[in-house]
DNA sequence: CTGTTAGCGCTTTCAC
DNA sequence: GTGAAAGCGCTAACAG
């Protein structure tokens, strides 16, 4: 018969003629048997088509499944293909991989972690999740989690200074309090659509990282003594090039028009610069941009984007490591400033 | 007391003053028991913060685990930021996420698919393992495998007629029986240096993508009556910028020097581009290019890439399908020439 | 070093 | 509808 048989430990301890137990420990502990008796169990194993002690049941008794769960921020699919995220994703699983942990993909829009929270070690969080319960049950969860970009002050984890980064990125682009500015905001509101923010101080404060953004260019406008008229400021659902097209084009077209163009994304300053050049505008002559990010495309755009350039996939391998190691506190990484010619 | 007890089914069972089965049947069998003692069950296990039966003991017990493992040919590292690769994770994610099944990237350097087999469901694999071993392994193993753009001989298969779009593709590069042919090959040989293949006899022709492709080219070369030498063919290990100009520059400097180039995909193509205009050489008046894939960046480049476009999301969804739906049989998918000015 | 055994948390059969 | 009990496949404590 060419079928292999299902062997259990037991089965094959059975086989053998020893007993479970010593199976067992020729698998996880040499310590336990002499280093010929292992060989030889392990070779006999191997022989007959055992692999091993089933993970499943393993898992189960130890409590330890060897698995992350990343939550991202929205499904998936999206995910997967935005750049920013897939370089995280590659910082993330560069550090899994070489501690043989195995990576579950997680949609920031599931029902809910209990789903997963059986069977992994615990979660690495990137971003605020769509869904907001996810945040509130993973501040009960009882697993290791560290968080990305967001907090949810019990944990570990890691971020940048979004405020200071903003503030800067915004002093490059602002020269004089006549200018008229327009920030274009990624997922300032809790919902699906792009449209304009009126008020401000109906803005629920809290520490997401467009609020952030948004504290740190409210600062820089300040200082520069610009005024910011209380229908100047977007919402873009999603880094996505079509959401971000609709309110590049609806900015542009506003009056007065916008001048400078805080973005807080680089795929919305390149909409943003597209759109304007299609209008025939000139930038950085008649309309200044500034992105954030520091994606690649954003160094090939005509002109190159002047943004902020996170370590996205250090990032990745920085939120791993504390997985890895446990760690509790929260780390802060640094940016660049990029100096390009669109502003 | 803040922090929650941590419930089991019998635990709860106990609580509530029902027998376990109970529980369990509230949670999988509403059949089992009225609609009101269930909801009663139910609402009081939320309230208790009881969740819902483990799911790794849930699945020790069924047999069933929810997840697929996506078994990718490279690294998980390298694979996240390959646009051909991250479409065709779209494709899969987009499905599993509606049929609410988990999803784990597993990478196609592992030592041994062992490690996962025993808590998934089965596999999705994304081109043959750089490991060999897991593929003998995928054929052995006692669960659902869908291979895509390769096959093991015993599952479900998704690909595209790539010998065919190989042929096509070469013919309009192909002009003349005068022209001086390079073929610029990805993983022609199981090695990871960047080198020239001499012998084509020596060739163990497998029938990865690869080679199909190559049969494809050596139809159309032979049809127009061109002639091949002997060092025309180079082998890149991976679709990556860095590799894929050492292999441009090395066949763009060799003489008699090609003017058309037969590339195995567009990162390769368009590295052959941009290193040709960097000589000074006009595309495609000089030289003519073409790629396989049809990436999103190919359409941007000057002048925008002559190749075969695969329908890579369509690929991922087909493949997730045919998974959930336990097809055995091998799927050949269509594919698009695009025309460019490559040439 | 070996063998026995309880139990990880659950599902399912069975008799009631 | 209920409760008891076997068992998914394994580990670890314990006694020998």
């Amino acid at each position: 018969m060419t079928t292999t048989k299902h062997w259990t430990l037991k089965s094959i301890a059975n086989e053998l003629g020893v007993s479970n137990a010593t199976v067992s420990n020729a698998f996880n502990r040499p310590d336990q048997l002499s280093e010929k008796r292992r060989n030889d169990i392990l070779a006999a194993c191997t022989k007959l088509g055992y692999f091993g002690p089933n993970k499943a049941a393993q898992s189960l008794r130890k409590g330890k499944f060897d698995t992350v769960a990343l939550v991202l921020s929205d499904s998936v699919e999206y995910m997967v293909s935005d750049p920013v995220a897939s370089k995280f994703m590659k910082g993330v699983a560069s550090v899994l991989e070489q501690e043989k942990l195995n990576l579950l993909l997680f949609s920031g829009s599931s029902d809910s972690v209990n789903a997963v929270a059986d069977f992994v070690d615990g979660f690495i969080c990137y971003g605020r999740p769509r869904n907001a319960l996810l945040a509130e049950q993973l501040k009960q969860v009882k697993k290791k989690v560290v968080t990305v970009d967001f907090d949810i002050h019990r944990n570990a984890s890691v971020s940048i200074d979004n405020k200071l980064a903003a503030y800067e990125v915004a002093k490059l682009a602002l020269q004089s309090p006549a200018d008229n500015v327009a920030i274009l905001g990624l997922r300032l509101l809790d919902t699906h659509l792009t449209c304009r923010v009126y008020d401000l101080d109906l803005l629920e404060i809290d520490m997401s990282i467009a609020h952030q953004r948004l504290q740190g260019y409210l600062q820089a406008i300040e200082e520069t003594g610009v005024t910011l008229g209380n229908d100047r400021i977007w919402n873009i659902p999603e880094s996505n090039a079509e959401y971000a097209r609709i309110a590049a084009k609806e900015a542009l077209n506003s009056t007065p028009r916008p001048n400078v163009f805080l973005c807080m994304s680089d795929l919305i300053a390149l909409s943003v610069l597209g759109e304007a050049q299609a209008m025939g505008l000139s930038v950085p002559e008649d309309v200044r941009v500034v992105g954030f990010d520091g994606i690649d495309e954003a160094t090939r755009s005509t002109p190159p984007l002047t943004t902020v350039y996170q370590y996205s996939e250090q990032k990745g391998r920085k939120a791993a490591q504390m997985f890895v190691s446990d760690a509790v506190h929260a780390e802060v990484l640094g940016y660049e400033l990029r100096l390009g010619k669109s502003c």
